[in-house]
DNA sequence: GTCTATATGCAGATAGAC
DNA sequence: GTCTATCTGCATATAGAC
């Protein structure tokens, strides 16, 4: 099987997000990247001009796809339960194809927004917010959604739980993505309580 | 007021702390501590051994308070909707008076594991999980809670929803975490459908 | 595309004067 | 309890040979 250029720059990406998302961007060094590939330290920049600009091609990429995806839901679904469940399926879809960018978002934001480079965090973040409340507010204004819960809070919650099940969930034969969403859409909007 | 001995280092543990929480554990250093204070960075070695001394005494403190929190909960309440509720204001308790520590574990537990000093992280977080399981099975096994989810997964779900309000919520005169605690039991509890 | 070799700076930490 | 001064090591990053 031949290897595409770009092939090793990959490579070297997916080690390093793997670093990352384990340790935290700080904590790891170039160092412990280039040993992990099996070449030195100053071979990396070669492909990248720094340890940020590694982060930098994750944490793009990583909300590029959300962006299309989330675009696709608005599409295609209409009713207000539906759309709510395509976000929650979505969302858990991006965290299985981007696991590593997904954590290093979680525990590194704010640590990221220090630098210039990663301000776009910021509207990145907003985007995804501005996605939800849409769904969540309709879905009120249609009667379907309860209106007594204030929504940006309702929206929250249901954001760190969805997001944060990259820390301990790995789709399996017997548990699938698929049925995650199943479970976490019908928690929120049918609730724990027996009936 | 006379200043207690032992308030210098009070202080020092608090401008840490906030540091600690801000740009997490790795990324800040003792010299920015110690500016933020006032003195110089040889001058924390005189209250503490090193870095992850600080750290250290940071997250035993919480811990213990969350230990001392949830045991209070197990005594009083005997319902399983009563017992959920004071389980969920307990933690939004816990965040509100350790913001810092809060953020600190929620961040950098993986980058924390790494090292053997901190690896009563691990047993701490097993009490956490053990104490919301024990009331979530039983609410199931009283017939009060849904039968057909996941225990250990709905416990997850709240869990990072619930600790991770310390990332956005801030009690305020109009908005308490009393308040918080009510409408996050209610979503989790009655669900968003509006009937 | 990787290596050798190295610049440069800053990290955590220590010893002893004040 | 803080400062001065400093050690030691490791961090990111670069230049140029192979």
């Amino acid at each position: 099987m031949a290897r595409e250029p770009g092939d090793r720059r990959e490579i070297i990406l997916q080690t390093a997000a793997a670093l990352f998302a384990r340790k935290g961007v700080s904590a790891t060094t170039v160092r412990q990247i280039a040993d992990e590939v099996g070449i030195l330290s100053g071979s990396l920049y070669h492909h990248f001009d720094s340890k940020e600009a590694m982060v930098d091609e994750i944490l793009s990429s990583y909300f590029q796809d959300i962006r299309e995806r989330y675009a696709k839901v608005l599409e295609q679904e209409t009713d207000a339960r539906a759309r709510l469940h395509a976000l929650v399926l979505a969302s858990l879809e991006v965290v299985e194809a981007h696991p590593h960018a997904t954590e290093i978002y979680q525990n590194d934001v704010n640590y990221l927004l220090g630098f210039e480079r990663f301000s776009y965090l910021r509207s990145a973040g907003r985007y995804v917010q501005e996605t939800w409340l849409k769904v969540i507010e309709a879905g009120v204004a249609e009667g379907v959604f309860r209106k007594d819960l204030d929504t940006k809070i309702v929206y929250r919650l249901m954001r760190d739980a969805v997001w944060l099940t990259v820390r301990w969930f790995k789709p399996s034969k017997g548990y699938s993505t698929a049925k995650l969403a199943e479970e976490i859409t019908t928690l929120f909007l049918d609730g724990l309580t027996a009936r």
